[in-house]
DNA sequence: CTATTTATTTACTAATCGGTAAATAAATAT
DNA sequence: ATATTTATTTACCGATTAGTAAATAAATAG
């Protein structure tokens, strides 16, 4: 009886779902970018009024960042489980192919939303900005745990770079970003895909 | 005396010079990208009034096309001179040698124009996001003929697809602009650079 | 000098930007 | 039934957006 009395919720239901409207907030600002996307454009994709959105999730950057974490545990948790492959050859494979896959995937728009979210921008942008160029770090920063970690198991060379190498892959990652954005066909990155595996082995010993 | 007489302009004089506006309009465009760049910013950096902008360039996209063109003849010229470079080794090595380092430029907004113009943004700057589209894919397909010069010339075995290649380095091109503009030093970029020249050789035959 | 031409400055526009105050509706608590 | 709580809707806010109309200034032409 008191769990029930616990859930009861004492005012007005909330009239939608505040994890579907984040996911169509999501695809908004995935495809338009931080400033690219209106809070009218917003309003009509969520189709709620805009004191509902406020009331929700703050404001516009509140609720960006809200949507970028759906991002992240969503359609991007294909990187971190590449991270865990059992060999950094493997992890570099998954990463690379499978973002070839996922940047032009007919369901969302093209390319990554941690590189087209605000590359540049007004001022009013700066504080976005900055949170997705960590973001970018954080996930170079793992790439290059991983490649120190294969050094120590003698997958990688003594000789080779673990930072160098995970900006590499990383900025190989990048580039493929802004080729979906720009319409590269799943093929297209598939076969840049092709050869830089082709010329990994140059790179690990 | 004819000739004096043409030279002579009927009307008031300008009071600035076009092209210094544009170069000043470059940077700012550079730096914040189309839709980031506000007529205000511009109008202070360029420090005239607003419809004296107008009535030299036209609008904002004007504008906006009218420094890209000074960008493609001024700072990234070097791309066309290494296109002309005697092997496609060197081309390679040139691009993504000299990229680096105009990239992280001190002297300029860190990244390239072509990318971080317009990667993402509203309705109104689809144009220009399709022009920079256009451009890059224009860079791109000039590298591909050159790749396949270098096939006639034996100097790319047969069985390299030249459009492959070209947008390969294409890729690390576009990536190593995000790399830049999110911060990436002149080292970072160059050992990047380093390491993807280590294992070009992987790919030409 | 007066007329003409061109460029400037001042002052302004309609539309859109992100954000909110106030009223109302729908639930539970007493 | 009445009070309280929460979420909604309606109507609005000041600031900023790109762009301009109208007046003025500075040159040449006659």
């Amino acid at each position: 009886m008191e769990i029930t009395k616990l859930n009861k919720q004492r005012g007005r239901p909330p009239a939608f779902n505040h994890e579907d409207a984040l996911e169509k907030a999501l695809q908004v600002f995935w495809q338009r970018g931080y400033e690219g996307a209106s809070m009218a454009e917003l309003t009509e994709a969520l189709g709620i009024n805009r004191p509902s959105i406020y009331a929700a999730f703050g404001n516009k950057e509140a609720l960006f960042r809200r949507a970028l974490s759906k991002y992240t545990a969503g359609p991007v948790a294909y990187i971190a489980d590449a991270l865990s492959a059992p060999t950094a050859n493997l992890v570099v494979e998954k990463i690379l192919t499978q973002s070839a896959l996922f940047l032009t995937d007919p369901a969302n728009p093209s390319g990554c939303m941690m590189v087209l979210g605000a590359l540049s921008g007004g001022k009013d942008s700066e504080l976005i900005k900055q949170e997705l160029i960590a973001h970018r770090k954080n996930f170079e920063e793992k790439l290059k745990q991983r490649f120190e970690l294969a050094k120590t198991q003698s997958e990688l060379a003594q000789n080779v770079d673990a930072a160098s190498l995970a900006k590499y892959i990383a900025t190989l990652h990048q580039g493929l970003s802004v080729q979906a954005a720009s319409g590269a066909k799943r093929d297209e990155l598939l076969s840049v895909v092709e050869l830089a595996l082709k010329s990994w082995a140059t790179l690990t010993h």
